[in-house]
Order: C-alpha cells, then structure tokens, then sequence
RNA sequence: GCUGGGUUCGUAUAACGGUUAGUACUCAAGAUUCUCAAUCUUGCAAUAUGGGUUCGAUUCCCGUACCCAGUACCA
C-alpha cells in the first residue's frame, strides 16, 4: 500500500480565496486521515500574471487556519528551494524546476504523441475568426492540424532548421481521433468523453522555455508520487488530456477528486472578491492589498477565529451524515469522506459564518477572552492594569452570550468600563420623567446591590419597568441592555451614585 | 454554439427504491426577564419539469428547462 501523498498547487497570481482554502483543506483532511503527508507547490510557469507577496499570503492564510504542510513548505513558512530528507522533491516551485520539463515534452514527441508546432500568435487569431466569421468553433485537433505548419506537415529538415532558429515554437499533444477516454472521478463516478472534442493543448513554449499548467502539473505530480488529485471542478474539462498524458507517458495516475466551486451568496455565478464587498463579508482568509492599493476584508482581520472559519468551510458541500455540525480538525481529520462531498456548487452563507463563530466564542474560556479584549480595552483609553485581568474575566463572563465576535465586547460593555457621555435620546423621552427619576435616585442612594433595589422597588410598589429602565438609562446611557443587577456589582455603589449625579445634572 | 458537470425548504444539507420528506442557519410568533440580547417552545418553507422502469421513485433510465465550468503559447 502506497502512502497517502496529496498536494495543493496554488498559482500565486493573488490572494488566496476562500474557495482555495476549501480545496486545500480536503486535500489535508484527506491527507491525514489517510496517515498521508500534504504538500505544497507552486504553480508559477506564468511569468506574467506573478503577482509579489501572494505566494506569502497563500502559505500564511493556510498556517493560520491550522493546515501544516508537511513538505514543499518549511518551518519558517518558505517554500523549500533545496532538496532534504524532509523534502526530498525541492524545488517547489515550478519555476525554479524549468529545466526538468522540457525533455518530457520531447519524449512524447519521440513517442510520437506530440508534434512540434510553429504557428504564430497571429496565425491562430487569424484561424479563430476566420471560423468564428463562417459560424464554426476553430478546434486545434486531428481536424486542423494538416494544414498547419508543424513537424507533421513539414519536411523534417524544415523542422530541425526551425527548432534550431530564432522562431518560437511549441511542443503540442496530438490528441487522437474519435477514442472514448473513460475516466473515473471520487466524488462524480465514470465520466466519458470523445477525444475528437477535445483540442491540442500547448505542453511546452519554446519563447520562455517554460511549461503549461497541464504538463507540468502532470510531471510533477508523477515525480512527487501524489496519490491523489483534489482539486476544483474548473479542472475537469482537462482530465481527459490529463489522462491521456499519463498514458503516453506510460505512467500510473493518481486518483482524481474534482471539488464543485463557492457560488455568491445571492444570484448565480461563483463567489468573487466584488460580492463580499458588496454585502460585507471577506471571500479571503487574510487582509489583502492589491497593487491599487485597495483592500480586501479577511476573515482574520474581520475577527473570525480561525477554527470557526474552518469548520464552516468544511461543511461547505460536505457533511458527515450525522447531525453533528461542530467539529474540531481532528473530528474533521476522523470524519471526512470523499463520498459524502457534495457533487453540487455550494452557495456561500454568510450569516452562518457568523453563527459558528458565535458558537466558537461560547466555547472559549472567559480568561482566554479577556486576554483577546485587553487590546481592545487599551485602544479605548481603559488601564486594564487598574482594571485587573479578574474583572475583565467577570465582564467578558457577563457579555460573551451577547456577541458575535470579540470586537463586539467594546460596544456591550463599555457602559461598565466607562460612564456614559450621552443619552439616547428616545429612551430619554420615555423615561426620564420626574416621576420615574426622582423614586429611581432614592433608590439608588439606598441599595448598593440589585437585589436590595428590586425589594425596595417592590415593598414601596414603585412601577418596576419604569424606575428599572430609567436607572439603565443614567447607568448606560440607554434604556436596553445589560442587567441592572449586573452592572451595580461590577461597577460599585459608588460609580453608581457619580453617574447618577451627573445623570441629574444633565438631563 | 460546442463539450463536460450539476439541480431536495431562501441557504447548507439528511433520507438500503417504501418517512407525516428530517436537521441547522435565516425569518415570524409565544414563553421567560426590569429592558435588550441570550435561552426554550412553536411555526413558515423544498424533491425544477415531462415521460419511462417499478406494487411503489427524492432515489434508477431518457427528454426538456435552468445553473456552472471549460472551450488560451492562463492556471
């Protein structure tokens, strides 16, 4: 039994979307169920759409959702560039192995499934539209390909002189003619095609001496001995080709999972960086910032835990056919299957994204949340010195059900680290009358708890909404929230009896 | 257009060919509380469509509609 090898191949031509996230966590899932190693590539043979730090970013995003690599990425979070016995296979990236491609692309032109083709940019456009004018689809295959220029229509010292000159050239499959190719995917089952709709893909160009995604992708995942491919369903038009290479090669292919896509929350089509900007939710695990300078919200910044995020995504188009929905990543580890991966593209919910960090932040302990809060204490002008960790703790205790998310502390609680500077001013018309006020200031005066207030309250039969909305108000500012009985224990009569003074004073 | 993939409440999903089609999120109502939130209870709401196979179809087969992807010397 070989062992589990399966990788993630991000392009680095920008920021990591949540849809990738997704893709590389079924690949780990799948990986460490499986006692495998996950590793990482980067698929960087197109020099031109290199975007700088995104290759960073990727590696960054996928550390702080907890998916470790175990080869192609060190400890420091670099991609390996020498090869070790940790990561024997370096470089990992594609560029950096330039060199290894070529003789492959030659050998399938040796092996005669390949052919040299010398058509030029310009000649291909030409083609297209000339189809495109006469109403057909111009197709690069066994149809076309008499009567272009390349090593099978050409005299051979033709051939050589070309190969041999400052023309570009490319190598390209020579897709057969009318054969089904019978494939078999984890999560779609058996899939046929007609190899006569399918097209002589680019392998090789000759103009940057760089590979296509298909050749590269099919060398490398050979030489890395990958079991098996999870990847998104965009490629599936292409495991045709991608197994007929490995057929001309004469290699064993690995197994082959295609993930259906992230759709947008609302209408159709797959999710993009506009939706989450447009209905205020991140599509990126981490802030991202694009040579425009313009920023993209992350679920990092936005202040999702990272095993929120996780555990959403994992449920995002599969289940584990219980009615278990919070799982940890080694209950993901233990229950993930491929077959219970959904065949069907998954809209995105936002609202549940914020449900299961709701569910998170209840789990976490009050003391590990304080610690969160400090910062946010301390941009706010607190001295949470003065204040002390264990009061923190026993507001955080007080507030945590109410949240959604830890930035949100400030706004529930700040009415107990502060007094109030203003009053809403509807709450003020309703309750701040001489008749509620002046029994409410008595009472405060005479109860330092709130137990002891609500049994004045009753014993004099003063009406409780009223006076009880009213001291909120001088408290809080507002008539809503907290309650009273927390808030005098965690703020002490005497704070008590200041905001009521100033209460009176400015009402 | 062509090729491939897909289709269960608004969303994510469950259901050996036999269920009153279940669960969660959202939403609504009620309970509770001094208020709000939380909590609890209840409710709304789905098998795209037409055929076929079968005693019986959400489930299997075919057609149609709709959605998605691919159709680059991009990945």
């Amino acid at each position: 039994m070989k062992k589990t090898r399966v990788r993630f191949a991000p392009s680095p031509t920008g920021p990591l979307h949540m849809g990738g996230v997704r893709t590389a966590l079924y690949n780990y899932l799948y990986a460490k169920q499986n006692g495998g190693d996950f590793i990482i590539r980067i698929e960087d043979t197109d020099s031109h759409r290199f975007v700088p730090g995104a290759e960073q970013y990727i590696i960054e995003s996928l550390l702080w959702c907890g998916i470790k690599p175990d080869e192609g990425v060190d400890e420091n979070g670099k991609v390996v560039e020498t090869a070790s016995p940790k990561h024997p296979h370096a470089p990992y990236r594609q560029s950096q192995r330039k060199g290894i491609y070529r003789k492959y692309a030659e050998e399938l032109v040796a092996k005669g499934c390949a052919y040299y083709a010398f058509d030029t940019s310009e000649e291909l456009e030409r083609a297209r539209s000339e189809a495109e004018a006469k109403g057909e689809t111009f197709i690069y295959n066994w149809s076309s390909r008499r009567k272009l220029r390349n090593s099978l229509t050409l005299p051979q010292e033709e051939v050589e002189k070309l190969l041999a000159g400052r023309t570009d050239w490319t190598v390209r499959f020579k897709m057969p003619e009318d054969t089904v190719v019978s494939m078999d995917d984890m999560i779609r089952g058996h899939i046929e095609v007609n190899s006569s709709t399918l097209d002589d893909k680019v392998l090789w160009k000759r103009a940057d001496e760089l590979p296509t995604y298909h050749l590269a992708n099919i060398v490398d995942d050979h030489l890395m001995e990958i079991t098996e491919v999870i990847r998104g369903e965009e490629w599936l038009p292409s495991l045709p080709l991608h197994y007929l290479l490995y057929q001309a090669f004469g290699w064993e292919r690995p197994r082959f999972a295609h993930l259906s896509l992230l759709l947008k929350p609302v209408g159709n089509g797959k999710l993009s960086k506009r939706d989450g900007d447009k209905m205020g939710f991140p599509v990126f695990p981490l802030q991202w910032t694009n040579a425009e300078g313009e920023t993209s919200h992350g679920y990092r910044e936005d202040g999702y835990f990272p095993d929120a995020f996780i555990n959403m995504l994992a449920m995002l188009g599969w289940n584990p056919g219980t009615e278990q929905e919070i799982f940890t990543m080694n209950e993901l580890v233990d229950a993930f299957s491929m077959d219970k991966v959904q065949k069907a593209g998954a809209k995105f919910n936002p609202e549940k994204a914020k449900w299961y960090n709701k569910e998170y932040l209840r789990k976490k302990s009050d003391r590990e949340l304080a610690e969160l809060f400090i910062p946010i204490l301390k941009d706010n002008g607190i001295d949470t010195d003065k204040e002390g960790i264990g009061h923190i703790t026993d507001v955080v205790a007080l507030i945590k059900e109410r949240a959604t998310f830890v930035g949100d502390f400030w706004n529930i609680s700040k009415s107990i680290f502060t007094a109030p500077d203003e009053y809403v001013q509807k709450d003020v018309d309703k309750f701040w009358k001489e008749e509620n006020w002046k029994p409410a200031y008595e009472a405060a005066k005479a109860c330092s708890t709130g137990e002891e207030l609500e049994e004045y309250i009753r014993s004099r039969e003063l009406p409780m909404g009223k006076v009880m909305n009213c001291t909120r108000l001088v408290l809080t500012g507002a008539a809503s929230g907290l309650g009273i009985s927390d808030i005098m224990r965690l703020i002490g009569h005497e704070e008590v009896l200041r905001r009521w003074e100033n209460a009176v004073n400015k009402l």
